[in-house]
DNA sequence: CATTGCGTTCGAGCGCGCTCAAAGCCATAA
DNA sequence: TTATGGCTTTGAGCGCGCTCGAACGCAATG
């Protein structure tokens, strides 16, 4: 099946840190098996946001939700894997309004996927170009932590004798697996 | 030279895409050669931020910019540095609030560097929650678009005849290198 | 000498993405 | 029966990081 191929790979591209990878893991895993309903309390767990802003989203025209007798929110499967996809987007830094727009071209039908297919693709430049300043950034960051002498600028090594990094992990290869 | 061994450790992790890693390696390495004095539009071109903001910063408390007989501003080496510092952090995500605070230890003295060195490690740690969360973000929007049918979920592959991504770039191994 | 252009200050405004307050409905527990 | 808790709607508010407008100063140019 192709979730445990993603999920495979997945497993290969973080090696280390529990919280953040199971999380993740689960974040993109559980499209397989979504409840038949859930109310809105369950939906802000299970995807770590508020129900406030679980609101919002649906006034903001991303998703439509059914109620039940008593007016309250009853989201479905489809809503659950719309949200889903919507929270992963909202996460890699995709604004509403390219959420909005992708929305509405899900909704106009399915002659609307080329260009779909062109804003997952230019989303997935966006990402990439993120990665690469984040992990230049990250590089800069270790760099002056390992030099640190307290001038603003990374050029001015001091405290050769003992690093102070070193207090707070052990020492590491200085470009990270990312 | 450090910046030399920098350099290189920039050079290996960033190996295509012109435009970004060539500003983005003059951003690591300029700081070797920072000139006498810039005024703010040479600043704002050097850092690639608006005149704007440079004044924002400087009302923000963030640096402080001597003046010429005019009364304009004549940004001399130290502040250029710690601009280029500021901006660099801005870019990686660190907080205005934290920069102020930053730089406030820094004004105060030496004696204030442990707790920096304390900011710059958990600042550190940061980044790398984030480039995580983006790296897992890429492959799934990378397995949306491998799988696209048109679903919100990535679940639900359809169109296994012809891969529709195939028509902007060639096939590639699923997760990228990053 | 007037215009153009680049700078200044100060305060206000904006775009984004939530986040919350108020007022009310309904169901279950004490 | 009252009270508690969780949901509803609507509209307003907020925190962040800029971004801009207005009114002005100064210097070089036609």
């Amino acid at each position: 099946m192709a979730t445990d191929d993603l999920m495979t790979r997945v497993l290969e591209t973080l090696g280390d840190d529990g919280p953040l990878s199971v999380e993740a893991i689960h974040r993109l895993t559980d499209l397989a098996d979504v409840p038949e309903s859930m109310m809105i309390t369950e939906v802000a767990d299970l995807l770590d946001i508020s129900p406030h802003t679980l609101r919002y989203y649906e006034r903001a025209g991303l998703v439509e939700v059914p109620r039940d007798s008593n007016g309250h929110r009853v989201y479905d499967a489809p809503a659950i894997r719309r949200l889903v996809f919507l929270t992963r987007m909202r996460l890699s830094g995709m604004p509403m309004r390219d959420l909005q727009h992708y929305t509405s071209l899900v909704d106009a039908g399915a002659h609307t996927e080329p260009e779909r297919l062109d804003m997952l693709i230019e989303h997935r430049d966006t990402i990439r170009r993120r990665l690469r300043e984040l992990t230049l950034s990250l590089a800069a960051v270790e760099y002056k932590i390992a030099t640190y002498g307290g001038s603003t600028g990374p050029d001015v090594p001091t405290l050769n004798t003992t690093d102070p990094a070193l207090r707070h992990e052990p020492p590491r290869r200085a470009l990270p697996p990312v």
